[in-house]
DNA sequence: TTGAAAGCGATACCAT
DNA sequence: ATGGTATCGCTTTCAA
């Protein structure tokens, strides 16, 4: 068995108070019996049981996470920032990855809930009303999705899509095609709405293909009709698609840049790994994920509202959230698969 | 506050032992008494708190999982076989990210000890003796890792290698640059050992390239030195690795595979993804994951040696896991990067 | 400053 | 078949 507490009293000849003030309350115990203790503790290579702890503080030190898909690369980014964070913070986490499937979304989610002081959703697939349920029963930030009343980190898609639509023009484009990923995403939707808002206040044509799976794949099946609609230049809904692009427009012997600039959305590693290397719109990952952890902490730190309204001060209602919402900074990267026309 | 067994309890109109017997050993308890108590757990939608079923059980339905680096491709499918695998069994994971650093790797372990049944440990960096005392500690599985009394899953290297330098030599190819990875790699060893064995039997002289990053710049970095070797083929590391060298040979103008064969390891999903795509070894990800947690629970339902020994049962001693040690198949998937010479 | 004891939520043993 | 109760490891009053 494991070292216990009462190991630790027994060996210092103290009582289980005594030591457990010695570890968490320092100030409170004798420097002498304090020293004492920890000694002990140290030398019998005690460590507290959080699961023992979390019982009665009601804390666990535990965060969850929950990812779509941990094989499409812009998520790893985001779970190595919420492990750094978390484990600063000295939290363990919880990292669940949900197959892109909204049905095990909830169900994770309640699965955890239980075990975690709160919970990171990075892109969840599931509906907005479904999603505020959940938030209703568990202290929840949302990563890369953004809905009212529930705290969220997202990025400056219309900035970036600004800074990638001013990029082709500069080079001489006019016209542009945009493969869109799934109708479901919220991703999709944010980065259509943004793109058609700065298409409008600048003098080119947009050409939408079809949605695609954000996926490689989708990518590659989408690249045939991009060429049949007879554009200078491709944005496609992330670097995935770009990249599947990037391979069938390969195989159809189109040269990138020459023939065709690509252009793609998040900076994934593999962005930078591909001939030729793919201009892109970076999305923070790492920093998102840290975000989101950092806006967790801050909000399990205040009086939470998910044990109930208090009497002598008004419950919090929705609007107290309204601050918690951030949106990180994105910035085009310019490589490789884009150049001007002719 | 969330629903307890007292709660269910009390509406059930029954004691709180009848109710974790209506849901843990339903054949024990009265049918009647029995539904009514599950009617009532489900309508106040009442779940165990595993936290504190777990003190006294002594297992917590948590799995820990330690990677190396989730931003290197090859983790994230170990990550999802875990997944699947631990979700099937109703349990959570832990996940650890330990960014290479061997001195993390204890720290997490011993961190996440405490919270879980067992550890998958992937890869891990650390010397075998300190892993050989943590695993004296904690119930734990090795993936991609082999050490004598730990059990662990690997793949047939000898075997991936032999079809590797096979297809080449068929090709016509004689010379043959390896590429290594960093030399504290158990991995990298295995490959090398592997390969030297292969080449012996073969008529094929073997270059072998220094020790880099097992990363996309390590490959970049060793590409010119690969071309000054005079050879026809090389293969690399892993498939980052030979990603890096195609990313080079394209900057340089050295067609591939007209010019040059470039062999990658481990199949990760880029590698079908470059362009041309890459010829490589696959080892198993996601069933190297399940395998992992098979082998883990398989570990825990018997007697646990790490409970200490019993009386009427003599201790299991390092011999007992002699079965426990299992190697998947590989296999090569040939795809454009390898041709003939000439 | 320290100790005794209650209690967190669940299970398991001993009675009945 | 069911209930009472000790117990897991720890924190937190309440007294001393």
């Amino acid at each position: 068995m494991a070292v216990t507490i009462k190991d630790v009293a027994r060996v210092a000849g103290v009582s289980v108070a005594t030591v457990t003030r010695a570890l968490s309350t320092p100030e409170v115990v004798r420097p002498a019996t304090r020293d004492r203790v920890r000694e002990v503790a140290a030398s019998l290579g005690y460590h507290p049981n959080r699961a023992a702890r979390g019982l009665i503080t009601g804390r666990t030190g535990n965060l969850g996470l929950l990812v779509p898909d941990l094989a499409n690369p812009f998520f790893p980014g985001i779970v190595k920032g919420v492990q750094a964070r978390a484990r600063e913070a000295d939290h363990a986490v919880f990292l669940a990855d949900t197959d892109e499937d909204p049905a095990a979304e909830a169900t994770l989610v309640r699965r955890l809930a239980k075990q975690v002081d709160g919970l990171v959703v990075c892109s969840p697939r599931m509906a907005d009303a479904e999603l505020r349920r959940l938030a209703g029963e568990v202290p929840m930030v949302l990563v890369y999705r953004r809905i009212p009343g529930i705290p969220s980190v997202t990025a400056g898609f219309l900035d970036g899509m600004r800074q990638a639509v001013g990029h082709l023009v500069a080079l001489g484009h006019r016209r542009i095609a945009y493969v869109a990923g799934p109708k479901t995403s919220w991703a999709n939707r944010e980065r259509l709405r943004s793109l058609r808002a700065v298409v409008r206040t600048a003098d080119v044509d947009l050409v939408e293909v079809g949605n695609v799976m954000p996926r490689f794949e989708g990518g590659v099946s989408a690249a045939d009709r991009v060429l049949a609609a007879s554009v200078t230049s491709v944005i496609a809904y992330n670097d995935l698609v770009a990249i599947g692009l990037l391979h069938r427009f390969a195989a159809r012997g189109v040269p990138v840049p020459a023939g065709m600039s690509v252009l793609g959305f998040d900076d994934i590693p593999l962005a930078a790994m591909v001939h030729p290397a793919l201009t892109t719109v970076a999305l923070p990952q790492n920093r998102a994920g840290q975000a989101g952890v950092d806006l967790l902490l801050q909000l399990l730190d205040q009086p939470a509202p998910h044990t109930g309204p208090r009497r002598d001060q008004p419950a919090p209602h929705m609007g107290t959230h309204a601050g918690t919402r951030r949106e990180l900074p994105t910035h085009l990267m310019v490589r490789g698969s884009t150049t001007s026309v002719h």
